[in-house]
DNA sequence: TTGAAAGCGCTAACAT
DNA sequence: ATGTTAGCGCTTTCAA
């Protein structure tokens, strides 16, 4: 419970640190940022370096961007933490981010309005230099860049990156075809999750093409906002009930496809 | 690219609210943040505030934490963000902090020693008021109070949080030996992940009281550092090639496990 | 009832 | 080759 362990000592300042050295801030500051053009000995700048990590400096990020105005900072906003897609996305945008000096805020949603408003605005609040949105549905622009993954509003301002399922639809019902597949299930995403629509409608205009029914029978909707297997269980019941045969099922989501593999084993 | 999309107006600090109403800063403060024990006149105080949502005043939390020493932020470590454990631990962290006005930055290290070290430091340095980590080994205190969950390392200042798994292997097992399994495999998870070991210790335990038989030919290891199905379909590979006959398998992750299944459809 | 001043920790411009 | 000053945007004394 201590607030500050005592294995761990004080932070220090860097003006504690340049009276510690004899010097003044400004100096201990243009040498450890190697700030050019200032021609300090060398023998100063390795004194002051080495205080620096002896007394272990670490500079206030925080007073260094109020006054840099530069926070080095992007706020990524998601649905929600625990769904794959999202954090798989979420994953490689941090990489790249960490990589390039940079950390993110990140605040989940859950597809609710007001929280996506709010939500941007404390990001920004919080020295946010850019937005990332996740399937998310932005409804304006901002003060600042936007780059939406899968967001589907032109929005002036705003940078959309959007999925090929054209490509995905082909790969994944050519795949079923040539393997002689031809009873196909579909469990179809939930209408808040905003490439839905246009994933479905890849998939009809595909199977179209190569020649595969879609049957009604075979096509159920998840509903439910919910990222365990519990979102694909009631729905493969459902199919199953039917009575219909089919020989493959398309999910677009692996907590559906777990699910629907569980009620396939107790109930197939 | 714009860097100041034009659809929204340049950020109103305080000063200039202040002027705009022809008062001090330091009155406007008061008022917006509620400070008790000052006598504003409500016709004031109503002034202020109404100016404030039209000016669309946004304070910055950046100059406030500094003045205030007081970030309202968290740092959490994490091995990978893809992952489906890790992140469903987030998600309910995530909830609970930002319920109560924190915010979190998040770095993912990947189990490497050096990134651990480098990013707990990062997340200070950027005003981190706690760490809280999720299986990953910390070597020693910091000058914040942690929280780790699923870490393994008594270390003074360092609030462990242990999960209870022999609750979940007595479930597990009891619930395959009343299904009348008798031939179960095991995938056991990765050695870097700190809670197999102790994991893997209640099963084995479990299993001897209750009478199932952990057999070596049935025990595979995961070994792969990643979080896609990749994970499970070798493993589910060399089980089956092993030629020995089960009835279930347990799994202790999702990818693992939808991995093993795709491994069990294409060659099972 | 309100204003002025100082300062959180840092850095850029301007002296010395 | 180094030091001084001012100020990022805010809040908290203290004075008017």
């Amino acid at each position: 419970m201590g607030k500050r362990p005592k294995n761990n000592p004080e932070p220090i300042g860097l003006r504690k640190l340049a009276e510690h050295l004899g010097l003044n801030p400004a100096t201990v500051s243009v040498v450890l940022n190697d700030v050019p053009g200032r021609s300090i000995p060398q023998a100063t700048r390795d004194r002051i370096k080495a205080a620096a990590k002896e007394l272990n400096y670490q500079p206030s990020h925080l007073a260094r961007s109020l006054r840099n105005r530069r926070t080095l900072t992007i706020g990524v906003l998601v649905p929600e933490l625990g769904d794959g897609y999202h954090t798989q996305v979420m994953s490689g945008i941090g990489d790249h981010l960490m990589e390039a000096g940079y950390f993110y805020f990140t605040a989940h949603h859950r597809h609710r309005k007001n929280l996506i408003e709010e939500y941007s605005q404390m990001l920004l609040g919080r020295g946010a230099e850019a937005l990332i949105s996740i399937d998310t549905k932005l409804e304006h622009g901002f003060p600042v860049p936007v780059v939406a993954v899968a967001g589907h509003n032109q929005i002036p301002g705003i940078t959309n990156i959007v999925l090929d399922h054209r490509l995905a639809a082909e790969l994944t019902l050519t795949h079923l075809h040539s393997l002689g597949h031809r009873q196909i299930a579909f469990m179809r995403g939930q209408s808040f999750s905003s490439d839905s629509q246009e994933r479905w409608q890849s998939i009809v205009e595909v199977a179209g093409e190569i020649g595969i029914e879609i049957r009604p029978e075979l096509t159920v909707q998840l509903a439910r906002d919910i990222t365990s297997p519990e979102l694909g269980y009631p729905v493969m019941q459902q199919l199953l009930s039917g009575g219909k045969k089919f020989t493959a099922l398309v999910a677009f989501n692996d907590q559906s496809a777990i699910g629907a593999i569980r009620a396939l084993q107790d109930l197939g």
